[in-house]
DNA sequence: AAAATTCGTTCTATATAATGAATAATATAA
DNA sequence: TTATATTATTCATTATATAGAACGAATTTT
């Protein structure tokens, strides 16, 4: 549950709501709520805010990395990746960052309809 | 704009609104909003539900960056990488694994008969 | 001691996320 | 052509996320 998240990074950082209120943007109400598993259905909007505020990556306060190994069963490219990684030296592993920019280059820089020709 | 992302996994797969509404639970009339960038801010519920009916991780919808600069600060290949996949969908792991593979061929690590049976 | 802050909660109000049905638009088939 | 699906949009409605107070209970200050 996420209300459990936030308000455990909360107390970490000693932090009252209405500190909070302050850093996130969002009113202290709503992060009451949040806290008590009243509302737990947050946009994603309020998720940036708080990961701003706690200056986390919002994975964090998700809590989305388990999903990810079943959304993923089907192949085992990610599992295979992980894997390999462990053992390449500094020289391989900068070689495969750059090509980890390429595949991310390359998927903002085709235009929406050359993609679809080619599909 | 996520919009823009959902529409283009969706011409990317071929799928109508009502075929994505029928995978995902959310019904086409909302779809058709969020890719139009009339609805901005979904909930993270609908987040997961898009993520699952996509089989992708819900970071590539959401296209999140927080973090990057200290990663890129550290000047770390090995935390930048594991920090990239996560983002990626299976279209681009699989070609990121098909590089591993390569990489690490070239220092022989791995027999040419085992490469073969991950290419 | 009271008075003033600060705490978290609980109200009400509003914006909008999200649904369901009807509609228009476009293709497909008879 | 006419009819029938299937496309995506629009409209009306419901549900709820979120804001903006006001509230009593603890603290802190004077």
């Amino acid at each position: 549950m996420i209300g459990d998240r936030v308000k455990e990074m909360r107390m970490k950082k000693q932090l009252s709501l209405s500190e909070l209120e302050e850093c996130t943007g969002i009113t202290k109400s709503y992060l009451s709520n949040i806290e008590r598993n009243i509302s737990t259905n947050p946009t994603i909007d309020i998720i940036q805010k708080l990961a701003s505020g706690f200056k986390v990556h919002p994975l964090v306060l998700l809590n989305w990395k388990e999903g990810k190994k079943e959304l993923q069963s089907t192949n085992d490219s990610l599992e295979y990746i992980k894997y390999r990684i462990n053992s390449m030296d500094n020289e391989q592993l900068r070689e495969l960052k750059d090509y980890v920019s390429v595949i991310e280059w390359k998927r903002r820089k085709i235009p929406l309809c050359d993609l679809i020709k080619f599909i």
